[in-house]
DNA sequence: GTGTATGCAAAACCTTTGCAGTCTG
DNA sequence: CAGACTGCAAAGGTTTTGCATACAC
């Protein structure tokens, strides 16, 4: 299942004649099976060791390179730095406005609501559209427990 | 109209105990004004000359307060800077990933997304949702042309 | 073999912070 | 008046850049 994501990124890429070179895959590989929306530095703390060779440079560089191919998106949690997921299935984003926390939605009826969202666009703007970036904001079950919001 | 929008605002906030001082009633008025997605150095850059006192940390902490409060939101079009945007009434956002554009979309159908939305990420959740950034990419008219994409 | 990707370290950039002075409620 | 807000400048953190080397195609 995760090797046919990632075969299928792959060739996504060789297509675009992009290089495929070990970093790229060992990054690329790693966003396929970490869905804990990671940082630039998360992604490197956890490859330096296990791989031979990488740099925070390339990981920057590679991930806005896979942001330009669609593979993976960018997300902003407010701590001040860039988070990223692999985006292989459509799906959204809930962000707790108190800690943080950044939790992934599938659910079949966002599908529909997706090209609701580009019919409109398309029609309104005139734009090609290519993709979205959904988040909805609120304050998690935990949070809302600490907060005393419930009841 | 714009006015009205600004006295809601303004009454906001002081019923949140938050001080309304002239720096920010000038940012609120200039975000109310200007629908034109602004970066904490546009807004600055703007006002320095027409207003009296403000500084860059004023600017940034205004912005900050502004969104925890639901005014404003943050936009990030890939610059890296942040954009701020008055959300008075529901929107989202259109972003051409060639040039960088942001666009306002108003539509009937969106409020309707919206809600959706927010039912869907209470059920699956329990989030308490407090609101939505939805951006939509892909490429601008102009661009379209550009790059010859077009026919 | 050619041209692109990498690594390193420095530079650039955006945003935050601390503190003394000022002003709102 | 007290506490919160502001301005200033310095610090902090993230991201980008330049160049020599390595490697994918």
């Amino acid at each position: 299942m995760a090797e046919a994501e990632f075969d299928r990124a792959i060739e996504q890429l060789r297509e675009n004649h992009v290089r495929v070179t070990p970093q790229r895959k060992t990054i690329l590989n790693y966003l396929i099976s970490h869905h804990t929306h990671p940082s630039v530095e998360m992604i490197y703390e956890d490859l330096k060791d296990s791989v031979d060779n990488i740099s925070m440079a390339t990981v920057y560089n590679t991930l806005k390179l896979f942001v330009d191919y669609n593979l993976i998106i960018e997300l902003k949690n407010g701590d001040g730095s860039t988070h990223y997921d692999y985006f292989g299935h459509p799906h959204y984003h809930v962000i707790c406005d108190n800690c943080g926390q950044i939790t992934d939605v599938f659910d079949p009826h966002f599908t529909e609501i997706s090209k609701d969202l580009a019919a409109m666009t398309r029609e309104k703007t005139g734009y090609l559209v290519t993709g979205n970036n959904i988040e909805v904001h609120g304050i998690c079950p935990n949070c809302q427990r600490k907060l005393h919001l419930n009841r």
